[in-house]
DNA sequence: CTCCATTCGGCAAACGTTTGCAACAGCTTA
DNA sequence: TAAGCTGTTGCAAACGTTTGCCGAATGGAG
């Protein structure tokens, strides 16, 4: 049914070994012969059969790309750069959803194992030793993870938790509230470390709520948890949850930045679109995605295991304002920063 | 390095097509004897490998997926449930995003052909005979668009969008304006027709704006044309554009729903974030989804290309108020509609 | 005790490529 | 002129499965 080399090889009266090589290795076969053959292919309509190249050099050209929740803005900027860039070096790209589910996560790495050249893990919910155990199956670079001895790309989301801090409390905000995200996320610790630090150095009180599913409902169900806190500020693990909860306080009066400013992460579309706008730290999801890519598909050359970190940018919008500790000449400069954005 | 049927064998005393059987057709080899080879198997690690499967069975058992933009929060959801519905069936999916751009979108399928069983296209920007052409080459099931005898899952956005209009009538609007979507969008001719159909048998104006990306920035822009119009009422190509609409709409200090009233369409997760929350027609997308998978996978048995439509709904929240040839009684019912919602 | 049917498992040929090896021609070099 | 090199091509063995065919073993019927 399909045309195969071997009718190419017939049609242009040569030996399949010679087409073989027109498409494989075209340096090696004489440039008149090579133009003749790529005729007849063009012709027929030739395509490899990628099973069969797969079966005799051990590469598919393929690479799976697993994150926790395709539904979750998060994600689709990184699959999409990844995707676009691996089809950019002839790779193809599975994609798979654990649905935020550690068991299904790993499920899927040794399913996804033997059909690709080597994985993608995104924010991972595995522990470190079932990656590391995983690791030993097929080649992976994980993001937004940090395992010694595996190749890692992470946005510096540390830094970015610190920054977002130093603006509340530079805002006059004295307790924080930090709204956590899932068990198992490397990202979640980072935050929690990094702004517990930061505000334990300033002398502020940082209260941690959670875990959380990092959904939208779960920042709103959060609600009077925030509120019975006393805090001004809230810092959540992602731009769903902050949107989460910002509704729910605008829904239950409470005016934001006027008594409770918030600030998520990620930077996700929507961000931009609730009103206050949401004062964020943007991830550079695309480039990661890239980076990763990148690093997978040299990984077969040496074995150098690199770890890469993005940095993270706060973007100051609406959704923080003046605490109760401004001095007015924070106040002022912050405004500034406001009306300059 | 790897484990293969041959260790298998040898190190269960059985030669390799027994092995074989003991997977591909169990009921053809003794059952004491499948369970000495499975233990064998379990202990050595074995993994049957695909691409030799495939290379003899000429399925690949893989399917491709091809979407506009993965971006767009309307395809998530559909891509989720396909994915997972079709790892239960034991297929692996290959997702694609052709950024809105009908070239690439036929470069990918062409691509895709060999090594995947069927490719299920979303919302398609290429012309219906591009369509039927590649389908000649790879089984095809069309997402959001209708071909005469091409298998094909729609949303009935039709209904939808009559709907949608039917409430804004019923609302006092007489002018109306649709935000059109991009070129060569099925979903878009579908809605527009619709939409037209009805508001003239009513006798009402629609103005149509466009063609445009399906963005929130294009919504955005045409917010000045809206205007212009002097519309009471917009119903927009999708969600995204809608809320574009309605925050620039906002930012000019027109009242949404008061001055305008939006509706948009595909009830993707934040539109019932933003305040006012949206009044939209939901699409059953992770439905869609299966039964595009399901149609794909049966597709191989007959030759059936049925063509399924899916309902939609209309869902009342607040972007939508009266207009201004609103009967009392008719506010009065819209009004209660509302409160019950 | 023979015959037939049934169940089970082995044999080997495919599937469409890649690739090490060898063959050959036409050169250059000594 | 012989030896050696280079560039081009053919040959055939692999890669890990599936599957049609055949023979062996088993058991029941006559």
């Amino acid at each position: 049914m399909a045309v195969t080399i071997r009718d190419v090889a017939r049609a242009s009266g040569v030996h399949i070994s010679t087409v073989s090589r027109t498409f494989s290795a075209p340096h090696l076969v004489n440039p008149e012969t090579r133009s003749r053959v790529l005729a007849t292919a063009e012709q027929l309509g030739y395509r490899p059969n990628r099973a069969a190249r797969a079966l005799i050099t051990g590469r598919t050209h393929n690479i799976g790309l697993i994150v926790a929740d395709i539904a979750n803005p998060f994600f689709p900027p990184l699959i999409k750069a990844a995707e676009t860039h691996a089809r950019r070096r002839d790779y193809h790209v599975f994609v798979a959803d654990t649905d935020e589910d550690p068991i299904v996560e790993s499920d899927l790495v040794q399913a996804l194992a033997k059909q690709v050249d080597g994985i993608l893990l995104c924010s991972p919910r595995m522990s470190d030793d079932q990656i590391e155990q995983l690791r030993r199956e097929v080649p992976l670079v994980v993001v937004n993870r940090l395992i010694t001895g595996l190749p890692a790309v992470v946005m510096d989301v540390g830094q970015g938790a610190r920054e977002a801090v130093r603006h509340l409390l530079g805002l006059g905000h004295r307790h924080l509230v930090y709204l956590a995200g899932p068990r198992g996320s490397w990202t979640n610790r980072e935050i929690r470390r990094a702004a517990g630090a930061t505000a334990r150095t300033a002398g502020a009180d940082l209260t941690v709520l959670g875990p959380n599913q990092p959904v939208e409902q779960a920042g709103a169900a959060a609600a009077e948890a925030v509120l019975a806190t006393g805090a001004t500020a809230v810092l959540a693990y992602n731009d769903l949850m902050a949107i989460g909860l910002l509704q729910a306080l605008q829904d239950r009066g409470v005016d934001v930045p006027g008594q409770v400013s918030i600030v998520g992460i990620d930077d996700i579309a929507y961000s931009g679109l609730v009103r206050p706008r949401l004062t964020t730290v943007a991830n550079p999801t695309a480039a990661a995605g890239r980076t990763a890519v990148d690093m997978l598909l040299q990984q077969g050359d040496d074995g150098a295991t690199g770890q890469v970190t993005l940095r993270t940018d706060l973007i100051i919008r609406n959704s923080t304002g003046p605490g109760p500790y401004a001095p007015a000449v924070a106040i002022a400069a912050e405004v500034a920063a406001h009306v300059k954005e």
